[in-house]
RNA sequence: CGGGGAGUGGCGCAGUCUGGUAGCGCACCCGGCUGGGGGCCGGGCGGUCGCAGGUUCAAAUCCUGUCUCCCCGACCA
């Protein structure tokens, strides 16, 4: 049994001056974790038990789906990262260094490479295969801005998951056993969480889901469309999310577009001020380079641009043109529009304007006139323009998904799963012999999650003005026992009799036996947030019972709980509680 | 990388503009009282003011350089 008498656990009264997000600062406060450096964190005992517990949650769902555990180095070699081309493609992000013999090594971000190179020394043939293998191992990455304290760090722990398949069923089938294994840890961690479809981004790959944990210090987005039964039927990162838009009503558009002249107004705010008219009826036009072609890019003026969605759409890596690159080859930036450009290029017109443009079948829009102060107005796409159509804007609160409105919320992405294919495997050489005595590349998939972010998720959705509730899966201890006095009197010799009890009943049970006042202890009990408290004081102790008290909600047990068999009684309680 | 802010005792801060022997609250140590929501009294410990250089009779304070940390944005397998 722990005893804060002696547990190294320094709790504070005030935040950091410098943590923002609600996780950061109640994680000092509580005494679960100290900052070292920008992004590097260390954890003292209690926190370290609960990023345990949470580990020790995810192993068993990984073993429960036959994943077998390895751990591999951090430090690593170059030379696989050069073939598999990450040495160069990820750029600073990667820590790199020299041995003594100036060989170039590097800290592993992930451990594809590594993984995939064992893997191809020993596996020979499609007997080998299915199989996984997962690790609880370091990542270093660094972040260009490690922020929000243990959330976004630079040294961190991931349980990584990689899967080996002779061919894209064998993929599925692993995938969708880890995606079951990944509910699982989510919903016994306690979490309020979301699977969402996401972006397969620099991993290549096929398929992507991430795991997001709503919650206000969210660095992603999450769209989401819940029915009356508040069941999701849509969950996607606002980086991939597609809904539909309300239509805008749009003016009618003439015989051909007529030039309007607008004098300084190079922005859609400014412009839909000066022609009265609302921002929707107007297009924004959004010039991008996609491997080195210029391309303009549209857009209802009321939308955004999701980059993300822009560069699927377009098949590749998207820039921004410069000032320079616009004006030679469209127009005077800030009245670019599609309508006679200086040059031919490649133009993209938003799904959402066409399908307005298909609601107001005489409409027209207003678009810049390649000419300084000048527009154009009943402009329509395909009459005046030709273009392509592509869905490339960021989905807002209000579009619907199967006529469901949907919300957009925060989120923590606490997990992902990609489908590799063979980006790993082909430059790797980790191949296979087919039934038909054919070589193949062994298809893999790879399931991350971090642990830190699920104890920071959980402290940010359960907490409150007095600190965390644990879920009672991952709390540091089941019960806080709080002796009331001082040592040697009876209330504490009482409290060390009732944890002992509860711990022979099997619940873990950290026991405040310091020499503090009441204050002080109770206050720190709310702070750590073990989902049960226990006071022992002299005021129930002559009714012969205990104080009980269920941390979310800050419950109390009317009347207490009886001495005698207290021990049954607070196991009755621990089963009632999330 | 762009923009903003901050480094003074364990935590939170004042002092810097206008140079003159470094302060407050909490925490900590000792003694006593108190003992159900961070209580009270008395006495203490602890800081080369991030670092380096410069100006000056004198630098936390002015100047130069540098390191570190935080926030917003960019970025983020």
């Amino acid at each position: 049994m722990a005893r804060l008498s002696d547990l190294l656990l320094p709790t504070e009264r005030q935040p950091p001056a410098d943590a923002e997000a609600i996780s950061h600062q109640l994680m000092v406060r509580a005494g679960l974790v100290r900052q070292l450096g920008a992004g590097l964190w260390s954890w003292l005992p209690a926190g370290w038990r609960v990023h345990q517990r949470v580990v020790a949650i995810i192993r068993e769902e990984m073993e429960r789906i036959g994943s077998q555990e390895v751990l591999l180095p951090l430090l690593q070699p170059a030379e696989p990262w050069r073939r598999t081309g990450r040495y160069d493609a990820v750029g600073d992000e990667m820590f790199r260094l020299a041995d003594r013999r100036d060989a170039d090594m590097v800290l592993a971000m992930t451990h594809e490479e590594a993984m995939t190179h064992h893997v191809a020394q020993v596996v020979r043939s499609y007997r080998d295969l299915p199989f996984s293998l997962f690790q609880l191992q370091l990542k270093e990455r660094d972040e260009p801005r490690p922020r929000a304290g243990v959330l976004r760090t630079r040294e961190f722990v991931m349980k990584d998951a990689y899967s080996f398949a002779a061919d894209v069923e064998g993929l599925e089938e692993q995938y969708a056993r880890f995606r079951e294994a990944y509910a699982r840890i989510y919903d016994r961690s306690g979490l309020r969480w979301y699977e969402v479809e996401s972006d397969t981004g620099m991993m290549g790959g096929r398929r992507a889901h991430e795991y997001m944990a709503p919650c206000a210090a969210g660095e992603d987005d999450v769209v989401l469309a819940v029915d009356e039964d508040g069941a999701t039927r849509y969950a996607a990162n606002v980086e991939v999310a597609e809904a539909t838009a309300a239509t805008v009503p749009l003016p009618a558009a003439g015989d051909g577009p007529r030039p309007v002249d607008t004098p300084g107004t190079a922005t859609i705010a400014a412009l839909a001020e000066q022609l009265d008219r609302p921002a929707g009826t107007l297009l924004k036009a959004f010039p991008v380079v996609v491997a080195e072609r210029m391309a303009l890019v549209l857009v209802r003026g009321d939308h955004q641009v999701e980059e993300v969605k822009l560069a699927r759409a377009l098949g590749g890596p998207v820039r921004q043109a410069t000032e320079e690159e616009i004006g030679a080859a469209i127009g005077p930036a800030g009245f670019i529009g599609p309508v006679d450009p200086a040059t031919p290029i490649r133009i993209v017109v938003d799904r959402a304007v066409v399908e307005s443009t298909a609601a107001s079948p005489d409409g027209g829009w207003v678009v810049g006139a390649n000419v300084v102060d000048r527009h154009l107005d009943g402009v329509v796409p395909g009459r005046d323009f030709e273009h392509e159509v592509a869905d490339v804007r960021r989905v807002v609160a209000g579009d619907t998904v199967e006529g469901l409105p949907v919300t957009i919320e925060p989120a923590i992405e606490a997990g992902n799963i990609f489908q590799l294919m063979t980006r790993y495997s082909e430059p790797l050489g980790a191949t296979f012999l087919d039934a038909d005595g054919e070589e193949r590349p062994i298809i893999m998939g790879s399931y991350g999650i971090g642990p830190a972010r699920i104890v920071a998720a959980a402290v940010e959705q359960y907490h409150d003005d007095r600190g965390i509730s644990w879920p009672k899966a991952i709390a540091p201890w089941d019960v806080h026992v709080v002796a009331l006095g001082k040592p040697g009197t009876e209330e504490q010799e009482v409290a060390a009799r009732v944890a002992t009890e509860l711990e022979d009943a099997g619940l873990r049970v950290v026991l405040d036996d310091r020499a503090g006042g009441a204050g002080q202890k109770l206050t720190d009990a709310e702070l750590l947030g073990c989902p049960l408290r226990i006071t022992v004081g002299r005021r129930s102790l002559a009714a012969g019972t205990v104080e009980a008290q269920i941390r979310r909600g800050q419950e109390d047990v009317e009347g207490g709980l009886p001495l005698e068999g207290v021990a049954d009684a607070v196991r009755d309680l621990w089963e009632r509680i999330p």
